[in-house]
Formats: C-alpha cells, structure tokens, sequence
DNA sequence: GACGGCGCTTCCACTGAGTGGAAGGATGGG
DNA sequence: CCCATCCTTCCACTCAGTGGAAGCGCCGTC
C-alpha cells in the first residue's frame, strides 16, 4: 500500500513527545532531518507534526533556519512548581555576593544531578552546568552531597554500575566512593578536585528537609584556588540552610513590597 | 455509532497542544476535568492523553493529586535559546545589589510584555511579576518601555483597542499614552506610579540594539518611596546599556573559570 | 444508610485522521 | 551539469484514535 504500512502502530502523542525530547542540551538547534532521525519518527510525519508545534510556538526556527524549543515551551515550563528556587534564589544571591563565586542549586533526578539554579558573575563562562542540564552524581560536588544522603539500597545500586570517568581525578572505585559519602555525612558537606571538569574544584552542602536531601547546593571555583574552598563552607552552609528552612515553611518572612 | 462520532476532526497535536495550554500562570494545577473542559477535549481522551503525558513527565502529579507540569516540560524549556537570560542575569544582580529593590527584564510578546527574568530579596513577596508571567503593556513600566520604541502602526493599532485599567491610576486614553510615549522617548525610560498595582510604582528602561527595543529592564519599589525613584534611573540606564552591549556582542569579557 | 454529586477510569464499535513511502522541488557545492 | 542534502507535497490505505456511556470510588448531606 502507499503510505498506509505504519508497522508497531506508535502513537502520536507519543512521536510529538519522542519529537520533543530530541532537544537536550548537547543538540539544542537541529534540522528537521535530524530531528526526525534522532526521534525515530518518520521524515513526513515529523514534517507535519513539527508544522504543529510551529504553529504553537512549542518549536520556533532559529535565523539559520534550525529547529529550537520555542518560547511558548519555556513559559509553559515556568508553571512548573519551583519551590527551591523561588525560595532559595536569593540565598544562592547571597552566597555569590559574599563569596563572588559561581554558585549553584541541583536537585537528583534520576540517577543524574539536574540544576535548577545558578548565579554567576559577569566574568563567568555561563555555559558550564547550565540551568536545566544534567550531570551524573559521582564526579560532582552537588551529587556527592545528594548521593550522601540516599537511602542505603540507593547508593548501592547507583556504585554497582560501570561509573564515567570525565577526568582522571574522577573517584570510581565502589569502595572508596562509599568512604567519600560517609566523609560527607560525617562533616556536612562535599569537596571535589577536578573530578567532573579540569581546571576547577567545588565544594557543595545538601539542603536537608525532613531528613532527606531535597537539593544540594554548589560553589564551583579555579582550581588554581583550591586551597580557598575550605574558607568558603562557612557560608555555604549557612546558605544551604537558609534553603531548607524557607524551604520547609513558606513565604515566613516579611511580605513588604 | 459508539464514540466513533467525533464531529470536526482536531488533530491528536493539537489537542495534546490544548491541553498543555490549560495550564497557565492563574490555573497552574488543575484536576483531569477541569483540565478537559478547559481544552475543550473530551474527558475520556484527555484521561488516555494526559496518561502519556504524565508517563514522559510532561505532566506530573502533585500531593494532591492535581495535574501540574511537569519537570520534563521546565528541562526542555530551559533549552529555548535566550541570550537575555544568560547575559542580562548578571546586570539584573548588580542593579539589586546596587539597590537593594526587586528588578525585573521583560520582553514583548503580542500585545503583552512576558516577564523573563527576575531578581528579588529575601525579603519580597515573589509571587507578583512571576518569572514567565504576562501583563498588559500599557499599565506596567516595562511595557511603556517597550511599546515607546516600537513602529508606529504598532502603537496606533494598540492604542485603538480598549485598554484594560487594572487600577483607577491606569492610563488609558490614547492621547495622554501617546504622549507618555513620546516622553519616554525623550528621556529614555519610564515610570509608572500604581498604574499596574495600587502600592508600587517603577521605573524601567529599554534595551535597545540595533534602534529596537529588544527587552525592558524595570525596577519595583513601594508607591510610599516614589520619591526615590529618580536616584535609581541612573543605575537603571547604566544597567540596561550594559545589558545592550552583552546582548549584542557575544560572550565579550574574560572566560575565566 | 441511602442518596446524589463529583471526578476518575474503562469499555467498545466505528471510521476518518493519520500514515509514510515515493516523487518532486529547492539549494548548494564540486 | 551532476550529485548530495534537505525540505515539501501527494495519496490510497487502514488501524489508531475516538468519545458517549456505563461503572467505580469517595464524600458530604439529608
């Protein structure tokens, strides 16, 4: 037949979102040829489907005629509840004021560490770990402090797998990566030597609500100045527990205008 | 025939589309059947819809068993390409570290200003002027802003419409608008004084590149201290001029770790 | 404890919306 | 000019999607 012999029969609210979550963070501008290709979806059928979301605003063309997420899909995710960050932005403030480092908030999904916040200076390079990216927990300071803190099965689970290894200094060994989380849960808070990225080192706090780390947050510096960090974790857990607790009683403090 | 009797035909897309669309600033959570009769697509399709939705975390549940977005939908958004965001977050910081009041950078979308970022103490109420919210133009300080530069069969065609008044300070003749615009014109930003909200009045200054108003920085203080307003223009300039500069030549300054 | 309202879930016979391979354009580089 | 790449359109076929209705579970009320 002509067209007709669609095979397993996928649905279509299916091939829109396979559409969709051909975008991450590494592709963010793609064709509709790759994008088709990367989906899975057929070139026609994303063809039309893609002229939809057009339409919607859901994708838009970038000036070199690329498919991107569109303006209306960032709105639409602005409606998703962000406790942390409304109420933990202004902490992650006053940690970069005080420090003028790059600092940062994740939460875990998954078996990955995902930012949901950053401040960063203006010399910064806002590339790296931007909002909305994912990392894996091990090589990271925010993972580390979240790892820390799961429950024993959890931890197991994730140290059975094969593990990355982004740079040499990436701690992988089971062993002393468990050794690493009850450090972190001895003393509050995680460090790390250019385990995810050479050239800098981070030291990170959870936010503990009710006993379970419901975010962690990050101060990422230079390498070059390490030695700075352990000056650095005063503040950053006080921040991390200025979080927690606007975090666990709402808007609490002055409602002024 | 049993079911089968869908009259017009709306594609699956579009009421995927309709259905994700239900949701905004002012019904962010919303049960299955409020969801459906907001869209306008039958209950048993929205059950079977939002069931896939819901798998690819689109949607999500709350404690309450309400329908919010979901974390999928806020990751993907974050790759909607906005170059404001990334360089104009650092100028936001610095007019309120320099202020100490909550600042705010909007863009034009429509006939609306959508607010896109946002920065604000430990102190403000942060639920007004939400990061992804909409307002009208006429009534807000950023939209003033915006709308001074725009063409002007842009402005004649807005002002031809009947004008919301959100509060009894609100302008809304066209004459009197017009002139306000060309006042902005002239002094190269706007104020406000409770013409959006009764309690706070703003200043806010557009972004210009290019001779187009790109975005519009503003700044909120309580109507009880509009008399500081003119000492914060200068700041506000300063920022928004830098906001230009980043926005038009890319990264520019150091890449330091 | 029966009743009624409400919201969610499941069922099912019918059919037209969706399908996707192929052909046709539109560019652009060699 | 030819070939490669990407985008768009076409169209006969058919099964995925449809939605009204019935059933379920939960409350609060009488």
């Amino acid at each position: 037949m002509a067209g007709g012999s669609r095979e397993p029969g996928r649905s279509v609210t299916s091939k829109v979102l396979a559409l969709l979550g051909a975008f991450d963070a590494a592709h963010p501008r793609l064709t509709l040829t790759e994008l088709a290709r990367r989906s899975g979806v057929p070139l026609s059928t994303a063809h039309r489907l893609v002229g939809e979301l057009e339409r919607w605003q859901a994708l838009s063309r970038g000036p070199d005629g690329r498919l991107r997420v569109g303006l209306r899909l960032w709105e639409l995710g602005q409606l998703a509840p962000n406790r942390l960050r409304e109420f933990g932005h202004p902490w992650l403030q006053e940690l970069f004021a005080s420090t003028g480092e790059n600092v940062h908030l994740a939460v875990r999904d998954g078996l990955e560490v995902l930012y949901v916040d950053k401040v960063y200076g203006r010399r910064a390079v806002p590339i790296v770990s931007r909002i909305g990216a994912r990392l894996p927990m091990h090589p990271t300071g925010v993972g580390k402090a979240l790892l820390a803190y799961e429950p024993e099965w959890f931890v197991t689970s994730y140290l059975a797998r094969k593990l990355e290894r982004p740079t040499p200094h990436t701690i992988i060994e089971p062993g002393r990566l468990a050794r690493e989380l009850a450090a972190v849960r001895a003393q509050g808070y995680a460090l790390t030597y250019e385990e995810m990225t050479l050239g800098s080192c981070s030291a990170a706090a959870p936010v503990l609500a009710g006993g379970r780390a419901v975010a962690a947050l990050g101060i990422v510096v230079s390498s070059r100045r390490a030695r700075e960090l352990p000056r650095l974790v005063e503040p950053l857990l006080t921040a991390a527990a200025g979080i927690a607790a606007a975090y666990v009683s709402p808007p609490a403090s002055g409602y002024g205008p």
